[in-house]
DNA sequence: GCTAGACCTTGCCATGATGGGAAGGTCAAA
DNA sequence: TTTGACCTTCCCATCATGGCAAGGTCTAGC
């Protein structure tokens, strides 16, 4: 199987594919004798493991780590599941981080008049350091730029 | 002031003060004789403006957008409310995303029994490309690699 | 057998916002 | 004058991905 069949029966891209290889997230392709990588249906099984973790948002390197336990007949299951809690941890806590921002950003969007008027507590709140960095509740006031 | 007066004083680094002048974010700024850069009070306003506009997510072109209108004494409100609430959408779709990884490695946590035996519904998920894209709720088989 | 077109190869560049570091110039205090 | 803190520009790295270019290979149709 060349490279392109490779790429569409597991969904990662060829481009993709040699990138893993190169960062050895996957071991060197067998190559035919005129250099093309030749895959196996093994090495798509593998590819789709790949892009069905990177869907989950897992990262190249913690997928290498989920690759090596996939491999281990051996492995505790505990081990997955630490990684998987760990990739967890870390969605939750950039969900947050948006979450923050999204949540103070409605509440100067909730204040705005949205009109023809140059008034407007989004640029007002830009502008001072202070102000609705907590859980304020008022809409704030003006908004004119310095000079 | 020299940049790092105003990198103190802005809580941008010295570093992205010139990249953001790099990359006309800000103008450039003006020069002592021997080529230091010289910053007003008023362009460390400009930097606290652009730092919290960063804190709320918003991406560089954003904030040129965002700037325009700050400076723009006839601006509309409206025209500032519209930025935000595109970008808020982002950050919601940002948000569902995370979410909806989160979500399914959390089901596929918690039907994982995180012990000494090899059997993992984590990456049996990962393994077969059907199964928990949707919202099933029970608990999959087992996991062995292939070969 | 030849040719066209689809495929493959490697290598470089770009993304976005940020930090690190090197080599060299400037400034201020002791 | 020296020292140390600062500044300058330039290059490199991140992370996963795509694009492009130059050149080699394969295959189907004539």
């Amino acid at each position: 199987m060349n490279i392109g069949e490779a790429a569409r029966a597991s969904g990662v891209s060829a481009k993709m594919i040699r990138y893993y290889e190169s960062v050895g997230l996957i071991p060197p392709a067998a190559r035919t004798d005129s250099g093309y990588r030749a895959y196996t249906g093994s090495d798509v099984h593998m590819l789709r493991f790949i892009r069905r973790a990177r869907d989950l948002g897992f990262a190249v390197a913690e997928i290498h780590d989920l690759l090596g336990l996939w491999r281990d007949r051996s492995r505790k299951s505990a081990d997955v599941k630490r990684v998987a809690q760990q990739h967890i941890a870390d969605l939750q806590r950039r969900i947050d981080e948006l979450r923050q921002m999204a949540d103070t950003l409605q509440t100067l969007v909730a204040c705005c008049a949205g009109d023809d008027r140059p008034d407007c507590p989004i640029l007002a709140n830009l502008e001072n350091t202070e102000g609705l960095d907590g859980h304020e509740q008022h809409c704030s006031r003006s908004s004119r730029p310095p000079h």
